[in-house]
DNA sequence: AATTTCCCCAACCGCGAAGTT
DNA sequence: TAACTTCGCGGTTGGGGAAAT
């Protein structure tokens, strides 16, 4: 009932704390502990509010404050966590040690949110979202600037690695495509409500195999239903495509102004967030994983590498000086993603946890 | 070099739940 | 049981730094 009268009007100090304002507050934790925030800021000598007092010190000041990078692993526990829990940050943040809701809240919104909208999966229900990828649009564009780069990323491979003739085809499918897009995004969306209801099925499922298994059965039927075309051509292409990739990717890497980042696998029917094989060898070709069966083996690439922050590694988001080199850093990254946090393990410390 | 735009994140706000009287 | 207080959560904002123009 009745809400605390929040910060008062009269004299409390608002906005960014000072180092001052800082050691008061620790010190008068250190001292007393926190009990009641509400009189703690006038025993501690502080012109704020008691809600103010308990923030700073709980996302700023607490001594077992994990600051800096999430890394890789932390990144991945956010990710499922949130494809099972939602944005109950507070939960997620008591399954990651030193970190704070607040942190993990601004790093979903900045950073991984972008990314899964940007490989077309909905963040909300973590499922493929045909819509937010846009196909046409983006081909659309692509074909209107006459660019290499674009259809390249959209396919998710370098530009040197792209099959003229599949650009060629891409181009000639997409253009006859567009006019049919619009009435089959307006069936999409209908289909969306239902879709996210059977996502909300599939985290009750709690069993990776059962919730990978229909998702993909799911997802193959819309892609089925709704770009039918758009799936037999791509599969067609690709595997023309992969009968020459010895060749393409025997070519080394050349360098590039293009980052990591800006290539976006094309998520397909069956995608995971994980690495692929664990059979790691070199690595040159970004492709998405649910291709390697008809690609060389070797050439599996894992959504972790795509996945993995950019404020993780040491190489900035959007540097330009970072050249298109996935085979040393993203190589770990897969493997190391490959071999942990797999769905399961997730599942056990959740079964441990109230909130389920 | 100056200005504008973009992006990140610390901090705030409002609400509901839990606790207290 | 109702009224009130306190706490904690999730959504949102805006200041400041970085990047782009």
């Amino acid at each position: 009932m009745g809400r605390a009268p929040c910060c008062d009007k009269n004299g409390l100090k608002k906005g960014p704390w000072t180092p001052e304002e800082d050691q008061k507050l620790t010190d008068y934790i250190q001292k007393h502990g926190y009990g009641n925030w509400r009189t703690l800021p006038k025993n501690a000598g502080l012109q704020r509010c008691g809600k103010s007092c308990r923030l700073r010190w709980t996302n700023y000041l607490r001594p077992d404050i994990k600051r800096g990078r999430f890394s890789f692993e932390e990144e991945e526990t956010i990710i499922q966590l949130h494809s099972i829990l939602g944005n109950k940050w507070s939960a997620i943040a008591g399954r990651l040690p030193g970190r704070t809701d607040n942190e993990i809240k601004n790093y979903w919104n900045t950073h991984i949110r972008k990314r899964l909208l940007r490989m077309g999966i909905d963040p909300v229900t973590h499922s493929l979202r045909l819509d937010l990828l846009d196909l046409s649009s983006i081909l659309s564009s692509s074909l209107y600037n006459s660019s290499q780069i674009n259809i390249s990323r959209l396919l998710g491979v370098h530009p040197t690695l792209v099959n003229p003739e599949l650009i060629r085809l891409a181009t000639s499918l997409m253009s006859s495509q567009c006019d049919q897009n619009q009435n089959q995004n307006q069936n999409y969306h209908a289909h969306q409500n239902v879709q996210h209801h059977q996502h909300l099925q599939i985290n009750q499922i709690c069993n990776q195999q059962e919730a990978e298994q229909f998702q993909y059965q799911q997802q193959q039927q819309i892609m089925d239903q709704h770009h039918p075309q758009v799936v037999e051509q791509f599969q067609t292409n690709f595997t023309n495509f992969s009968n020459q990739n010895d060749q393409w990717q025997s070519n080394e890497m050349p360098s590039s102004n293009l980052t990591q980042e800006d290539y976006v696998p094309i998520p397909t029917s069956h995608y995971s967030y994980y690495g692929g094989s664990g059979n790691n060898s070199d690595q040159t070709v970004v492709m998405d994983p649910s291709l390697s069966s008809v690609t060389n083996s070797n050439n599996n690439f894992g959504f972790a590498s795509v996945l993995s922050t950019p404020s993780s590694s040491p190489t900035p988001l959007n540097s330009n000086s970072t050249t298109y080199n996935i085979s040393t850093e993203d190589h770990e990254i897969e493997s190391y993603c490959s071999e942990m946090l797999k769905f399961d393990q997730i599942q056990d410390i959740l079964d441990g946890g109230e909130f389920m």
